[in-house]
DNA sequence: ATTATAAATGAGAGCGCGATCATTAAGAAT
DNA sequence: ATTCTTAATGATCGCGCTCTCATTTATAAT
C-alpha cells in the first residue's frame, strides 16, 4: 500500500503538502503540483478513505432510509440518488426505514455524514430515531413531506396535482360513478392524492355522492379485494387507485372475471410503476419523475453537508398524465 | 462522543481493558467486564467503526457487484445479502458491474472487506477488475459460475435442472412445436437453461426438429419482437423464454393480437419474477430461491473473511417448476 | 538594499481504536 | 513464607490522514 508519507518521500516535499494538492490543490504553487501529482501517478497513489474518515470526521457515505428498500417503487429512485453521490465520490447505504435498529446502528456507528429519508406515513419509531440523528447534528433531507416539527428541508412530488389531473381526465370522459382505492389512511400520499382527487371532481362539477372512497394499503392483494367487493355487479364506470400496485390488483380480478377493461370500466393509477405499461390492457397513470427526485435529493443532502447554504428548504416536483389503454375516453 | 478513553477513565481501568471487553471478553476477569459494562452503558458508548477500521483494517462492509442493481431480479436476493450481512455488524454496498470504474474505486479507497459478485457474461473490463481484487488478495465469492481461471468459492442455481424440468412438462403436454427464446449468446445463465432444455426433451424423445431457437437479451422488448415475427401465423404450440421478462414481452404480444393463452398457445419463463403470477394469464415459471441465495452468498463471504475454512467451493441451490395458467396441460 | 507583506511549505499533534509487549496480581507448588 | 506459573491489566505505539500553527520563501513597497 502506497503512503501519502510514499508520495511526500518520493517527492521531495512534506505530507502536508502533498495533502493539499489533494484537496486543495489552489493552495499549493503550479509546479509542485505537477511534481507531486507525478510521484502519485508513479507510485499509484489512493488515497485511503477510512484514515481520511478518521481524521477528517466525513466519510463520504449518507444513508438512504425507505419504507421498504426492496420494492420496486423506489428502483428509479435509488439510481438517481446513486448517480448524483457517484460523481462526488460518495456513497450510499440503503436501509429499510421499519428497521430502525438498521439505521440507529448506522447512526451510532459514525460512518454516515447524513440521510436521505422517505417515509410515507410517521410512526413513534421514526420520531425516536429522528430525534436521535437531530441530537448528533446531522444533516438530514426529507423525500416528500417532512415530519411535524422538523425543518429539514425536503424534495416533495406534487401528489395533489397529478390526483386533480386525473379527476379532471375522468370528468372529461364523463364517468358517472367512480371508486377511488386509497392507501392507508396514515398514509402522507394517499390523503394528498385523496384530496387532489376530489378537489379536481369538484372544479369539474362532478356530483360527489357518486365518488365511493374505499380505505387500502397500496398492495395488490387489497386492490383485488376492494375491486371483488365493490365491481361485482357493475355499477361503477371507472375505478382511480391511489397506487399502480392496488390497480394491478383490480385489473386481476376485472381479467379473471372478463370484465372488459376499459369497456365496461375503466382503471386508473398512480405511479407509473415500471410495470404499468406492461398489465393488460396498458395502464393508465401518473407518473413521478422518480429518477430526478433521486438526483434532486442527492444533490440537495450534498450541498447540506457541505454547509452550502443555496439550496431550497422545498423542492417540488410535478407529476404528467399518462394516458394509456385502460380508461376508456 | 463518548470514547473508549472515557470509559477507561470512568471505569478505572485502561482503555486496553475496556477494548478487551469489548473485542475477547473472555480474556479479563467476570466482575471487571460487568463493571466496565457498566461504564459503556452509563456513559452510551457506541465504538467508533471509522477509528477500528483504522486500526484493524477491516471496515465490515462487503461489496456486492451486480450486473444491473436496479434490475427487479436482484431484489429478493439483495435482501438475502441484507439480512445476514445485518447480523453480523456487517454493511453491503451495492454497485452495477457494468460500472467498473465504480467498483474499482471502492476497491481502492480500502473501505471493502471483500467482494460478492454477480456477472452474467464475462467481458475484459470485468476480467481487468477481479484481477486488480485478487492483486489485494481481497476475498471474493461468486454468484453464479466463477470466472475461467478463479478459484472462488460460488453459490449457484441449477439453471440446467430447472429448465430441464420444464422440458418434462413440456413434453408431458404433448407440445409438438416450441419456441425458445434465449438471451444473448454469451449469457452463461441462458446457455445453461437452453443446455437444460434441450437435454429434457431429449430425454423425451421430442424430435428435435421441432424445437426452434432465437436468440434474445433477455428484455421484454425482445421477447416481443421475437413473438412478432414466430408466433404469427400459429404453428407453435409453445414457446419457453429463458427468463420472465422476454415471457412477459410475449404476452403482451399475444394479449395484443388476440391469441388467446393457453388455448392457442402456451407459454413459460424462468426465474419466476415479481410479476410472473400477476401477468394475464399468470406465468407459468422455474423459481429460483434468490433470498436464499443472497443469505447463503453472504454467510460464506463472511466466512472467508473470518478465515473460516469449513466452506463449500460450490453451493447449489436447485430450482423449482412453479405452475400457473399459462400452459395448456 | 531593506523592510513589510503575502504566499508556500513544513513540523507535529491528534482522530479513536487495536495490538504488542511489559508489568502486576493472583494462584499453585514447594 | 518463597518461588514458579499463569492470569489479568496497563503503557505505548501505530494505522494514514487532516489540520493548525510555525517557519521559510517569494513578492511588493519603500
Amino acid at each position: 500500500m502506497v503512503r501519502l508519507e510514499d508520495v511526500a518521500a518520493d517527492s521531495g516535499f512534506s505530507r502536508a503538502t502533498v495533502s493539499r494538492v489533494i484537496n486543495e490543490e489552489s493552495k499549493v504553487r503550479p509546479d509542485t503540483v505537477k511534481k507531486i501529482k507525478a510521484s502519485m501517478e508513479k507510485l499509484g497513489y489512493k488515497p485511503n478513505m477510512v484514515a481520511r474518515a478518521l481524521s477528517s470526521g466525513k466519510t463520504n457515505t449518507v444513508a438512504v432510509l425507505l419504507p421498504d428498500v426492496t420494492s420496486l417503487y423506489y428502483t428509479n429512485l435509488i439510481r438517481g440518488l446513486n448517480d448524483v453521490a457517484q460523481d462526488s465520490y460518495y456513497h450510499i447505504i440503503t436501509k429499510s426505514i421499519s428497521k430502525e435498529n438498521q439505521a440507529e446502528e448506522l447512526l451510532n456507528s459514525n460512518i454516515i455524514d447524513g440521510f436521505v429519508i422517505r417515509h410515507s406515513s410517521s410512526s413513534e419509531k421514526i420520531d425516536r430515531l429522528l430525534r436521535k440523528i437531530y441530537k448528533k447534528n446531522l444533516p438530514v433531507l426529507f423525500i416528500g413531506k417532512p415530519f411535524n416539527n422538523s425543518t429539514s428541508p425536503s424534495v416533495i412530488v406534487d401528489n395533489v396535482g397529478g390526483a386533480r389531473k386525473m379527476a379532471h381526465y375522468f370528468a372529461g370522459n364523463k364517468y358517472r360513478k367512480i371508486l377511488f382505492i386509497a392507501g392507508r389512511n396514515d398514509n402522507i400520499d394517499s390523503s394528498d392524492r385523496k384530496y387532489g382527487f376530489r378537489m379536481g371532481l369538484q372544479e369539474c362539477g362532478f356530483d360527489m355522492n357518486n365518488l365511493f372512497e374505499v380505505e387500502g394499503d397500496f398492495s395488490r392483494e387489497r386492490g383485488y379485494e376492494a375491486a371483488e367487493r365493490y365491481l361485482k355487479n357493475g355499477d361503477f364506470d371507472a375505478v382511480f387507485a391511489a397506487n399502480d400496485s392496488s390497480a394491478m390488483g383490480v385489473l386481476l380480478y376485472l381479467n379473471e372475471n372478463r370484465i372488459k377493461v376499459p369497456e365496461e370500466i375503466s382503471v386508473a393509477g398512480f405511479d407509473d410503476a415500471f410495470f404499468a405499461e406492461y398489465l393488460w390492457p396498458p395502464l393508465t397513470t401518473v407518473r413521478q419523475p422518480m429518477y430526478e427526485i433521486g438526483q434532486a435529493a442527492m444533490k440537495n443532502i450534498l450541498k447540506i453537508i457541505d454547509k452550502d447554504t443555496s439550496i431550497n428548504n422545498e423542492t417540488i416536483f410535478s407529476t404528467e398524465l399518462v394516458i394509456r389503454k385502460s380508461c376508456r375516453s
